[in-house]
DNA sequence: TAGTCCATCATACGCCGCGTATGTCAACTG
DNA sequence: CAGTTGACATACGCGGCGTATGATGGACTA
């Protein structure tokens, strides 16, 4: 147990600054949390956490970070159980609207992140589930299912689309309801991007 | 100019008030603008505002809803000079996505406002713009121009869309180049409502 | 193995901004 | 004209952020 690696200590003490900071970030927000409260409840001070994040913005960006590469792992678990490349657009969008409205994702990456880091194609690590959301619509484009585009666009309309959708339906009286309604119009979007028209 | 009556000098320091945050909002952002300087920039002290609006949110609640008429307005103007209800849709939407590239609407509206008041249909005025282009929908199905859908739903994520697509192009290096490629985009999407497919 | 260095974190300090409590004066009321 | 109330200014305290400084214990060298 003693006797540990310095780099070790170091991931440790990362590791523990970012889970205390994802939690209250999502329960109070960026703004309200306190960066002695969470800091404490890892066990550490504020000391710790200029020395390894520069700032509080800094420990957001790694909280997002975080939060980014799981939404990645489950878009693309989505889309691998899907029976066809375009259901499997749709599917991946799908998990991207349900995944948002999860209080951690939204408050953390779908509110605050914008808020204070600015447009999410900005960000460090570029937001991975855009440019995955892209690839996909880039693969259905040579295959012919879905006429050109510009990918990337076409990328950021939709997730745009499914995050508004998502505050709307976490919002709303009855989510599940909504939810139905919601997914029912995306598919509708999504199909003007498909093949040719009458 | 002396002697006035009461409930014009009111009216007149909540406008002073809300054009000061307005600016300062817009310019540094909710979080970095601080009460003290603007409203000593309006001739006032922090008194004022908070009798006023209550505190800090109450102040950008105000804004907000200042903002929000004056893009009614002007939606509706693109929509009137369309040729077609189809067409006022697509022109409305798309002013709206010009619109959200000006920086005080974007800055105030589209980053801060969620991250500090939550989800825009929740707020007081319910977002009036919303509401618009849902009735516009709405219209369009009953003349059968597209398929039955949920009104709501469909505003909702093509106001998302557009949103999202107007932070991108914010940020771009070549802002005129983007906001074409996500323009054709949207007409893409929102064709996905049109009337019978194939 | 002893000595030195430096990364890693804790502690201490000052500044700024928010919210509230209190004070003041002009405007309305009868 | 006296009393009341609304509209705003002033004053105070608290909490949070950032930085400068201090302490400790691995890691490297000889």
């Amino acid at each position: 147990m003693v006797a540990k690696r310095r780099a070790e200590m170091v991931e440790e003490t990362r590791a523990k600054l970012v889970r205390a900071a994802r939690k209250a970030f999502a329960e109070k927000g960026y703004a309200a949390s306190s960066m002695d409260d969470f800091t404490a409840e890892a066990g550490l001070t504020r000391g710790a956490l200029y020395h390894n994040f520069g700032d509080k913005k800094g420990l957001l960006q790694a909280v997002i970070a975080e939060l980014d590469a799981e939404i990645l792992v489950r878009m693309a678990a989505a889309r691998a159980r899907a029976a066809t490349p375009w259901q499997g657009l749709l599917d991946e969008s799908i998990a991207y609207l349900e995944m948002a409205l999860e209080p951690e994702i939204q408050r953390i990456m779908l509110l605050d992140g914008p808020a204070v880091l600015g447009d999410p194609s900005r960000w460090p690590n570029q937001s991975a589930c855009l440019r995955a959301t892209a690839q996909t619509i880039e693969r259905l484009i040579e295959a012919g299912t879905i006429r050109p585009v510009d990918a990337e666009a076409a990328a950021r309309l939709l997730n745009g689309a499914a995050l508004n959708a998502a505050l709307w339906i976490a919002a709303a009286d009855d989510p599940p309801a909504v939810l139905a309604k919601a997914v029912e119009a995306f598919r509708r979007l999504a199909e003007g991007l498909l093949g040719a028209r009458p």
